[in-house]
DNA sequence: CGCCGGTTTGAAGAATTTCAAAGGGAGTGG
DNA sequence: CCACTCCCTTTGAAATTCTTCAAACCGGCG
């Protein structure tokens, strides 16, 4: 594979620093983690609602996603997470998952296991605040996925989903232009947002006529941004970058 | 006041030691913060988006709600808060709030600065981690909401709720009987779910209709709890309770 | 008593879902 | 290399849930 295992663990230096002044020391300190990496298969299940994990994971390419499978057999999505997400910090503290996380795409996985998180933030207590806030953004980007679902028309809520997946790549990587890997099917996208697969389908229509977004390929391009963020109604404040994204033309 | 300042921090002591065993010295470091406690009105605005608090709350009595006003002025209540709840915990790390925070009943409420905060976690690090998991819990809630609000229907969302704060209350203090404190309006349970007040008085009637629960004077009383979980598609395991509220008749 | 915020009801309208079926497109096996 | 298959997308039409609008009602409180 194109990928060197000792490169492994640069998506999460890069996001903690995009965040936070890391020294020297705590740079070294996190580079050392003992980790497995795992390349997977579209689809595979990292973890399981009910399990009780002795690990956390980080995406290091590949999109990922976590979900719920509700009482009438529906499923709902409640966060996508690209290269640099850690979407089970939370099981550090909550011993059984109320969720589940698996991979949407061909991904890169890494492992770290508690065991060593915990022993890492003992040491740097620094850290610790580190990974707190990225978990305490995790929650702001619920909530406005809550505002999204509970109170957005349909329109609005995919464009918006569109817009932080834009910003979320930009923050993680610049140079990627107006384009973003964009591997979701319809009916992911409804689970998502709380809608079924045929109107999805009507909306991104609509937003492709309406020359906001073109698809193609599994890769988006946005081709209007101004208007898209104003469909989408959508603020990147949520998302609490250091260096917010700047306006683009 | 029949409140006593010396008694503010019970609640969150309570809270606490529901959840982790707390020694001697780390009760006694947390009994010492210093605090400002306010008795304020319903609708009393804590913090706005856009501040950037110097201190978390802590709610000793009363209920509050963190919400989101979006563009077109429409309202998504994203939580809701109870005594023993720190509802804005993540403004330790994220520095601007990006929702805002306000008492839905007459409320007491404790403000501690977050330099206090910072302190205690620094000298305690067991408390940090005992915080962090509360926030990591708040996310839980979060998650369970977007199941709630984007797969499933008004009633089921509705009912769903009311055991949310059934348990939650019954975590808090076991005392209560079959009886919540249930002072909402049909506009703010609408603003919770994403559903119109028209349509929260129509699921209420059905609820009340088919002896699941009864409302009288703000107080509400769960009429059959085994119907109302099933109605609300209800499991309490993602509150991560250490001690799970026990089935009821 | 009369006001006020909240509740309740009816009826019409809109957004979205469901059902059903046809239309790609990319990979696989023959 | 073609045919086949599978999965996803697209379209149409009917059904449903929920919203909006508008008005009446109700209960507590000044």
């Amino acid at each position: 594979m194109a990928f060197r295992s000792g490169d492994a663990l640069n998506p999460l230096l890069k996001r903690l620093q995009a965040v936070s002044q890391l020294n020297e020391v705590e740079i070294n300190a996190i580079a050392a983690l003992p980790f497995t990496i795992r390349e997977v298969k579209a689809g595979w299940e990292v973890v399981r609602e009910g399990d009780r994990p002795s690990q956390s994971c980080l995406v290091v390419d590949g999109v990922s996603c976590r979900f719920k499978i509700l009482g009438d057999g529906g499923r709902q999505i409640v966060s996508v997470h690209i290269r640099g997400d850690m979407p089970d910090l939370q099981s550090l503290f909550l011993e059984q998952m109320d969720h589940n996380l698996a991979t949407m795409t061909p991904s890169m996985i890494v492992l770290i296991q508690h065991r060593s998180l915990h022993t890492l933030m003992e040491q740097h207590p620094r850290i610790a605040g580190i990974l707190w806030r990225e978990s305490l953004v995790d929650g702001s980007i619920f909530r406005e996925w809550l505002g999204n679902i509970g109170r957005r028309p349909a329109a609005t809520r995919i464009a918006h989903l569109i817009c932080e997946l834009f910003v979320r790549y930009r923050a993680m990587d610049a140079n990627d232009g107006m384009m973003i890997p964009f591997a979701f099917t319809q009916t992911e996208l409804g689970d998502a947002q709380g809608l079924s697969t045929v109107h999805v389908n009507r909306v991104l229509k609509e937003l492709k006529k309406h020359k906001l977004i073109s698809i193609s390929k599994k890769v988006l391009k946005i081709e209007n941004w101004a208007e898209l963020q104003k469909a989408g109604d959508f603020d990147q404040s949520y998302l609490h970058l250091r260096h917010p994204v700047a306006e683009l033309t």
